[in-house]
Formats: C-alpha cells, structure tokens, sequence
DNA sequence: ACGATTGGGCAT
DNA sequence: ATGCCCAATCGT
C-alpha cells in the first residue's frame, strides 16, 4: 500500500519490476474519527478498532484486525477498489451470501393454510398461489409463493433493489457450477460488472411474453407481489415486480410441440452449459434431429431484457421444456401438488445429499449443511464458511458488500509496506534458502553478480568473432565474457538458439572422457542433470536429448540434422562458426586451457555430432570441433607473441583487483554484510568507499599495481585498457564514480603493432565521408593497433544520447553524430540543437542520414543495428 | 513467466 | 577437496 508522501522508489520497486495499483477511496464521511490524518499512515499501523467508519463499513476487517493489525491494509485496499470501480446504483448487496444447505431440506411443509388461495383484491395472483419469479438480476425463473400483495403509495413504482429484489442465488446451497454461474454469467455477485448486459437491470422493459400481462389488466404494473422463494426461505419475503411474476409452470412440451420461435422455459447453465443450471426463458433458434435418440434443441436464453439475449445456447435437458404460462392461468396452491422442476447444479462431490457432509458445498471448515444463514461465502475463492467456524468467529453477517475468507483477502504477506521489497518469487520460495535458515555470507562473489554491461556492438545471435576482441582475450570471470559479448550466458557452455545455431561455447572440462587437442577438440552437450533445487550442476541422472542446446550446436554442422544417430559434416569448414572460449577449469583436462580465467580461442566449426555413452553411464551428445580461424592460437608461439603484441592480460571486473589486494592485507578487517554489498561487482561496498574515497583509494590503487606486477610482471595499464572504452558510460549509471582512477584508461606503454587492414572500399568510403573527416583522421592513428581500433571506433563514433554505437547516423553540421531516432526524439521534446555541443541546427533541419558512415560502421560491427 | 544452465564463494 | 546453493542470463 503507497502511503501519501512516498514513491515507488521507496517500495523499492525498480526498473523492468511490474506491479499492481489499485487507488484507494476517500469515501470516509468527513465527520467520521477515522478520517485517515494528511500522512495516511492511520490505515496501515493504526487500525482504529471500534472505530465509527471501520465498524460500520467493514466489520469484517475490524474483528480480523484484532488478530493482524496487516489485515486492515489488504481489507481496506481490496474494499476501496471496489467502492472505485462500482457504482453505488447498481444494486449489489449480493456477497453476504447466505445459503441454504440443500435445495430439499428447507422446503416448507404444505400446511392447510397456505393450500388455502387468497384473493387480496388487486393484481393477477392471489394470496399462496405457486407461481415463478424471475430475478432481475440472473435473468432465471424460481418457484415461489404469494404471501402478500400491495399497492404501493402513488406514482411510486417499486424498485427492485438491495435485498428486497435479491436472487434466490444468494442464499442457496453453494453447489459447483452454481458457484461458478455466480461468478460468471450469474449475477448475484459483483461481478456483475463482468456482464454489462445484465447492468441494465431492465427496469419496466418487459420482454414479449410479459408485454401481455401489463396489457391485460390496468394498474397491474404497479401491484407489488411479496413472495417467497420455495428454495430460498432464508432469503424471506421478496418484493417483486408484476413483470416478474407469473403462473406456476406446469406443463411439459413434447419434442414435437417444438417449433423454430417457440418461446419456452428451459433449464440451462451458463458458465458450464452441460451441467444443470437455472431456469430460462428462451426462444427457439433450432430444431436438430438426426436419429430416434440424437435430438438438439437451439436456443436463445432471454434473460429478461431487451437487449439481454444469450444467443444461441443448446439445451440439455430436452426432457423438461415448459411452456410459459400466461397470467391468467388456472391458479395453482400447494394443494395442487408440488409443481418442483429440478433446479440448480447438483454438487459433483455429495450428490446433494442433505446428511452428507462436504467441504466443497457447504461449510469449508466443518462440512456442515446447517445453519445455511450463517454461511459466508467468500467473494475470492467462493467458499463457504459459517461464521462461527471462522477463527476467531464471527458473532454476525458482516452487512458490508463483500467479504472474503481469511486464507484469500487478508494475506498481509501480499501488501508491501514502505521499504519493503517485492514479495520474493515463486522460484524463490522453492530454494532451499526459503526454509533453511542459512547463516552463509552470500552475494559477495563473483558467482551471482549481474553484468554492468552489454555488448551491443553486435546482434546476441551474431556468429563470428566479436568486432575488436582478438584471440588471447582473457577474462577473470564468466560474467565479463558475458559483457563483451564473445559467450553470452551466464552460466552455461553453449549459446545458441534451437531453431537457429550455436554462437559460442566454453570448455570447462566437465566431462573427463572429452579430448582436447587445441586445434580440434571433443565437446559434450548439456543437459541430462538434475537441476532442481536451484542447483546448478547436479549429478547425471538422466540422457540428454539433441534439443535446447545441443540441438543448436548440432545445427552449427554442415549436414543435416539427425537427432538419432548424429552426422558428419560434408564440408566442414562449410558449418555455422562457433566462438570457443577455454575456461582455466579446463585445465582438468586439457593442458590447452589458460591458467586463469576464460580466453577467446578463436573461431571453431563443427565437424561431427554424435550420442554415445558417457563415463556417467548416461547417454550423451558429443561433438567435434576443429579450429578454423586466421587468427594465430594462442598456444602456438605465433599466438603468444600477438599476445604480447596486443599486450592482452587477464582482465578483471573494475575494482576487483584492488578489492582482492585490500582483502588480503586487511583480512581481519569487517567487511560490509549483505546489505553493504554491491549491486554489481563485489569487492567493497559503496558506503564504505565513499568515507574513505580519496587516501584509500590511492592506497588500493598502489597494492593493485603492486599485485599485477606480482602477477604478471606487465605494467597495470596494458590490462586497465579493456574496460576503458565503456568505462565512461558505465559510470554514470552504477554510480561507481570514486572508482574512476581504476578504470580510467592510461596512458598507452605497449606498443601494439598490428595494422587493422581495411578492404579498398572502406578506405574509399573513409575518404569520401567528408563531414566526419576529423574523426576519422583520429581514427586513423589508431589503424596501426588492429583490434583496438574498433574500440577507438566505438568511441569516436557513439552517440551521445544513448551512448551506444550511432544508428542510421546524422552528422550535424558541428560535426557529431548521432542516431537518427535519438535525434528526433529530441526534436520531439522541442530541443532543436546539437545532442552534444548544443550548437541550435534549427527547427526545420534536414535530418540527412549519413550513408557512407552507416556502411562502414555496418561493416565494422556486424548486425550491431538489429534490435534497436 | 519459466526452464535450462560447464559459476563461483563459502563452509565443512 | 568436496558439497551446497546464491542470483544471474538466455531461450522459449
């Protein structure tokens, strides 16, 4: 519940999360002590008990809030939206439903007296005459039985309304598919709302049938019938209107008495049309007959007003179609016998059997049938309880529009208070973390960390090399791997789409029976474990099947896919290209994995796929994979000098580095606990590092220094470089702005001499792209340091609005770039100048895409555009 | 929304 | 060295 004053921001609900506002009401009456104070906080932590308007409107919630203070939010809330959403004119005093145990017990005995037929004087019927009523409000017929009729006081017409003109519905046995015509077409509940049709109410529109009956006697219209329901005795004395009342149905129509426009009375279910339901007017649409037993009847129910028509709805029981009788019908008392159509839904669970006990149609606590007058039944889940079973007990009905049981409406686990986070996921609740009370220090490290960043130079269904990673690139972690783009998922060895290839893979060396020669090597798919409980890996239990992953990486194979026996590539260098990246875990396995991290091997095609046996006794997927790739490998001495050349060291996440050394040296040092942690990369908290910015931060940048060299013996710069070209950007969203000094980039030591050799065309366009000639003479210098150059690309080339490589870009005549869209974005908003030096280019600028450079860059960073 | 997933740190 | 299990990502 947002209490006045606050904001989202601090429910903690954050980007991409997605919740539900209902607006809470201010119907208090200005007068009432409970009016909520300017800061709102009453509602939620005082519930004022025996308050005027919490008694008076919600008497539910003010007996529960004796137990919860909680529940008066969710009871307060759930009240408030529906007192937003309904009119007060519609007539829905319907939830306190009460109902009958079952349909039989409460029917009275015939008594001499009520055998006895009155004339009052006025009107059609007569004092205990049987007759059917219609409520208005479900559109269905009941029996019931003249106790009085009155002329009511003139020109006043008798509202049906509240709870004189209640359905029966309300206080019948809770059966089934009633329940559920209830809360579908059946409008005894609010959802009424669900049914506009039935809203209408029909107040004097009197269908054809009944056209008749205000014909045939003047006044007749203003007589008001008080009668009782035979079903629904706890419902009392009913006042109807004359429209709907009419003479007992009594007299059955064989099949051949039917005819196309008959109007008839027929038993029908609304929300499960082959169960029994209610009794309907209806029209006849259709006649079917193919054979001696298979009859269908079409109809259209008429649910009394005009426009209330359910069309074309097949009867069920075609055995029990009545005629409508007219008024003026042969007077039926209960001397007359029963006149009783069978009605309602029975319960699937009793039978109806009235000495059964059953949970589903009666009481959900006891069982029990008695006391039907006592029964709530709960607007949410539709169950009964009677009001004594309930803990703690009701005393009385609550006489507030709707009520709801305490396991539906008053979970005070489900309303978040300020400072409260999102209630955790269904995922969540099932981690072991969820019962066990683990004490362990989570969330520090690496292995739940988000990314910070991410590769959009490239499309994340993009086969080859990523634009400006060369072969050696080394990552600390597999989260940064992710974030350069070269192997996306977090966890997992192969990317790929199962429709489409596989993109990239990691060997870990998993699987001991795999072969590792570096320049071809044996892979295992994934799959066949038991993941549950949130495990990661868990033990072989199963096969795996050539689907997901493996399938993808099966289709990276330049043959057909064969999910059974495997196939061999016809050419193999013909196959999907596969990033490889080794994982120092590798080293397991194969002497060919780095000694730390994760490194770009380069690209791999696959040659062959196959099922087999492995060393867990479980069926799985193997592959061959063979080298194919211009760029030297990193194990060969060609690769280890471009290694040097291109000075590549591992690459750690921003600060880390300096958070390992600072952990070390101040090992007994208190670390911040779970809440100091860092949303993005652990190491140290932010609070921490804010009071202490500036001289531990240049301590911690010496002992990273000192640690590298330890390390490597390479000077830190060569390995700072590679989080240098997204470090700008990336700061301003992490608010990790004391880090700077880590990661802004050095000046540059190593000499990377390794010319980025550009085709003739790209020279040309370079040349011919006169506007941006400046920047591409900056560009230029960078040529000589092959896949740097890319990244000094990235730089030159980004826009400044959405700090991402320019899309379809404009070059102002200032001579920035940037997206066509971002431009005109800010067109929109009115501002009319340059996004980044704010030169004014003028209303009626001519965005002119810039072509030249759109190849280029397309040729540089392949697909970088899709999913913008 | 949900399932699949060769990550990684901490406790034992 | 081993077991447990955290919260991410991506595909579907």
């Amino acid at each position: 519940m947002m209490e006045d004053g606050l904001t989202l921001f601090d429910y903690n609900v954050g980007l991409n999360d997605i919740v539900q506002l209902l607006i809470r009401s201010h119907t208090d009456p200005p007068d009432s002590p409970a009016t909520r104070d300017s800061s709102g906080v009453a509602s939620s932590s005082a519930p004022l008990p025996g308050s005027k308007s919490e008694n008076l409107r919600a008497p539910v919630s003010s007996t529960n809030v004796e137990t919860s203070s909680g529940m008066d939010i969710k009871n307060e809330s759930s009240r408030a939206t529906v007192n937003e959403t309904k009119p007060d004119t519609v007539a829905t005093s319907t939830k306190n439903g009460f109902r009958s145990s079952s349909p039989a017990q409460d029917t009275q005995p015939p008594t001499s007296s009520r055998s006895i037929l009155i004339s009052p004087g006025i009107g059609l019927y007569k004092i205990n005459e049987l007759v059917d009523c219609r409520d208005v409000s479900i559109g269905a017929w009941f029996e019931a039985c003249i106790e009085n009729v009155t002329l009511p006081p003139k020109g006043q017409i008798t509202p049906t309304k509240g709870k004189v003109g209640r359905p029966p519905k309300r206080t019948n046995g809770k059966l089934e598919a009633e329940q559920a015509q209830a809360h579908g077409q059946g409008p005894t509940t609010d959802s009424n709302r669900n049914n506009p049709v039935l809203n209408s109410e029909s107040n004097g529109a009197s269908t054809s049938q009944t056209d008749s009956t205000t014909e045939t006697k003047e006044k007749e219209e203003d007589v008001a019938y008080h009668i009782k329901y035979e079903d629904y005795p706890e419902n009392g004395v009913v006042e109807m209107r004359s429209i709907d009342v009419r003479p007992r149905a009594r007299t059955l129509l064989r099949w051949d008495q039917l005819q196309v426009g008959l109007q008839v009375m027929v038993n029908y279910n609304m929300e499960t049309p082959d169960e029994r339901g209610f009794w309907y007017d209806a029209e006849i649409v259709a006649i079917n007959q193919t054979s001696r037993t298979n009859k269908e009847l079409r109809v259209n129910i008429l649910l009394g007003g005009p426009e209330d028509v359910i069309g074309d709805c097949k009867v069920q029981f075609l055995d029990e179609i009545y005629q409508v009788e007219k008024p003026g019908a042969r007077p039926l008392s209960s001397a007359d016998g029963q006149f009783k159509r069978k009605s309602g839904p029975e319960c699937k669970h009793c039978k109806a059997d009235p000495e059964a006990e059953c949970r589903f149609c009666s009481c959900c606590v006891c069982g029990g049938k008695q006391d039907a007058h006592m029964q709530l039944l709960c607007d949410e889940c539709n169950m009964a309880f009677h009001i004594y079973c309930l803990n703690p007990p009701l005393t009385t009905i609550p006489d507030d529009e709707d009520w709801y049981c305490p396991t539906c409406k008053n979970d005070t686990s489900e309303v978040v208070k300020a400072g409260e986070k999102l209630k955790a996921s269904k995922k969540k609740a099932k981690m072991p973390s969820a019962t066990t009370e683990s004490q362990r220090d989570w969330g520090k490290g690496m292995a739940c960390v988000g990314r910070t960043k991410e590769c959009t130079i490239v499309p994340s269904n993009h086969y080859g090399p990523i634009p400006g990673i060369p072969v050696g690139t080394t990552w600390k972690f597999r989260v940064q791997v992710s974030e350069a783009g070269v192997h996306r998922p977090h966890v997992g060895g192969i990317h790929g789409r199962s429709n489409d290839g596989s993109y990239s893979l990691v060997l870990a060396g998993g699987f001991e029976d795999e072969v590792d020669r570096g320049d071809e090597f044996t892979y295992t798919g994934s799959g066949g474990r038991d993941l549950s409980g949130n495990k990661r890996i868990g033990e072989h239990c199963f096969d795996q099947t050539l689907t997901h992953m493996n399938r993808a990486l099966a289709l990276n194979c330049d043959a057909p896919l064969n999910d059974k026996d495997g196939a061999e590539s016809r050419n193999w260098r013909a196959g999907k290209p596969v990033r490889v990246v080794r994982s120092s875990k590798g080293r397991r396995i194969s002497k060919y994995a780095p000694e730390e991290g994760n490194r770009y091997d380069g690209i791999y095609k696959v040659v062959k796929y196959w099922p087999e046996i492995g060393k867990c006794g479980y069926l799985v997927w193997r592959y061959l994979l063979r080298r194919d790739d211009l760029e030297p490998a990193p194990w060969t001495t060609e690769g280890l000098d471009r290694i040097k050349k291109l000075g590549l060291l591992v690459q750690y996440p921003p600060g880390y580095l300096a958070a390992m050394a600072n952990k070390t040296k101040k090992e007994a040092c208190a670390r911040p606990g779970r809440g100091g942690r860092s949303k993005h990369y652990p190491g140290r908290g932010r609070p921490r590092r804010r009071k202490i910015k500036t001289k531990e931060e240049e301590e911690a940048k010496e002992e990273e220094e000192l640690v590298e060299e330890e390390e490597g013996g390479e000077p830190p710069e060569a390995q700072m470089q590679e989080d240098a070209p997204q470090s700008n950007g990336e700061q301003k969203t992490t608010g990790e702005t004391e880090l700077q000094p880590e990661t802004e980039p050095p000046p540059k030591r190593v000499k990377i001499e390794e010319t980025f050799q550009l085709t003739e065309q790209q020279q040309q366009l370079i040349q011919d792209d006169t506007a941006n000639k400046k920047l591409w003479d900056e560009a230029m210098e960078h040529l000589k340091e092959g896949p740097n150059f890319l990244r000094k690309l990235e730089q030159i080339f980004m826009c400044v609005c959405c700090q991402e490589l320019a899309f379809q870009p404009i070059t102002t005549v200032c001579s920035h770039n940037v997206c066509k869209t971002c431009l005109q974005r800010s067109f929109r908003a009115a501002v009319y100048t340059c996004p980044a030096c704010r030169h004014d280019l003028g209303k009626d600028y001519a965005m002119n895409q810039n072509k030249k450079l759109q190849i280029l860059l397309d040729q540089f960073f392949p697909g970088y555009s899709k999913g913008r």
